[in-house]
DNA sequence: TGGCATCTAGACCAATCGGTCTAATCCATA
DNA sequence: TATGGATTAGACCGATTGGTCTAGATGCCA
């Protein structure tokens, strides 16, 4: 049966996040139309404006709740314990150099936090900052490396990195951000 | 006397272009009204259209004749050709970390890159990378340092300074970009 | 001074924006 | 099966968007 419309089992808000996410990633936030947004979704403007107040709030929710879980999945730094610091980095760097759709339209919560300046992500930021800070703390501690400012050079890999992704297509590559990461690594020989 | 408009001797041009400049600096090219631009050059709307046939035409002049030639200006790399490579570098990102609105709002044509992805700055970008590799060759030349991938290593310097300087502003500061390119130079170190 | 192209001026336009509102419908529970 | 909150549906709204158009002012050259 399913006529015109496919399990609309109740699933509408997710349906919205998820659309707004496409939208929002691949348009920008001024630039993401509501009214796509819906078509995307397949969902009535009343059923968006019942579950999220406004634009924004929307745009709020997929941060929340498609973007940042995807990052802490994404940049699983910890997922092998057995993993010196240098097979997690290298780990970590050939899955983005894979992932096409970053490579293209880099890192999103890097674009919203560009575009909507006023938003506040400084809670996700040094979250992510802490992470990336904690494996290499992790690395020292086992001896793989000598001790450095740790919080400093997380900060240095990931606005690094944001650079090099937010390449429009035309310029960036997997080759080019291959490049880019294996120069980053070497920023930490000197402490092997 | 000059009433209520001061200086309108036909930079009527000039004035829509620095007005544009500001107000898409501030709130992106989508972000920004051709109305607030109008008002910001004092010049009625019949101009803007007579000289640029579209706000996307004004906003190209922006890039070609604002942004452009400021950044040429800016990060003039062989002002002084009695320089070493690291006197240069140092100068030039020492201006960067003085430079209230650079670390504030980032670099202008980074932002439009990212926000006009359709827009092709390939011309741009490689014209830049060229000078900075060529600021490594002649450091390289005069056995300052020893040989490396200069090309490549322009690309890594100026995305990731991009990924820094893109930081919102209440991330961004002087300390915390010096401290980004004090480790941005160290990648040279091995060469010394 | 007359004539013509350049430029100014802003009223006006259709399209689109985000957002509101009310009526209909669905669905769980009593 | 009756009731009532949750959800759907989309017509509608004022504001704002980028863009058009025509009338007049301006200034250069003949």
């Amino acid at each position: 049966m399913t006529l015109h419309q496919e399990t609309h089992s109740g699933d509408t808000r997710a349906r919205l996040l998820d659309a707004a996410f496409a939208e929002i990633y691949t348009h920008g936030y001024h630039g993401a139309a509501t009214a796509a947004i819906l078509k995307g979704a397949g969902v009535p403007k009343g059923s968006m404006y019942h579950f999220f107040g406004s634009k924004k709030a929307l745009a709020l929710g997929v941060i929340e709740e498609r973007i940042f879980p995807r990052m802490e999945a994404f940049y699983d730094f910890e997922a092998d314990a057995d993993e010196t610091l240098f097979e997690s980095l290298d780990r970590i760097f050939s899955k983005m150099a894979e992932h096409e759709l970053l490579i293209a339209n880099g890192c999103p919560m890097h674009r919203l936090m560009v575009e909507m300046a006023p938003l506040d992500l400084t809670r996700q930021y040094d979250r992510f900052v802490s992470r990336l800070a904690a494996l290499f703390r992790r690395g020292i501690d086992r001896g793989e490396i000598h001790p450095f400012d740790t919080e400093a050079a997380a900060r240095f890999f990931i606005t690094a990195t944001w650079g090099e992704l937010s390449l429009p297509a035309s310029l960036a590559s997997p080759d080019a951000f291959r490049t880019h990461s294996r120069l980053l690594l070497q920023t930490l020989d000197r402490y092997r």
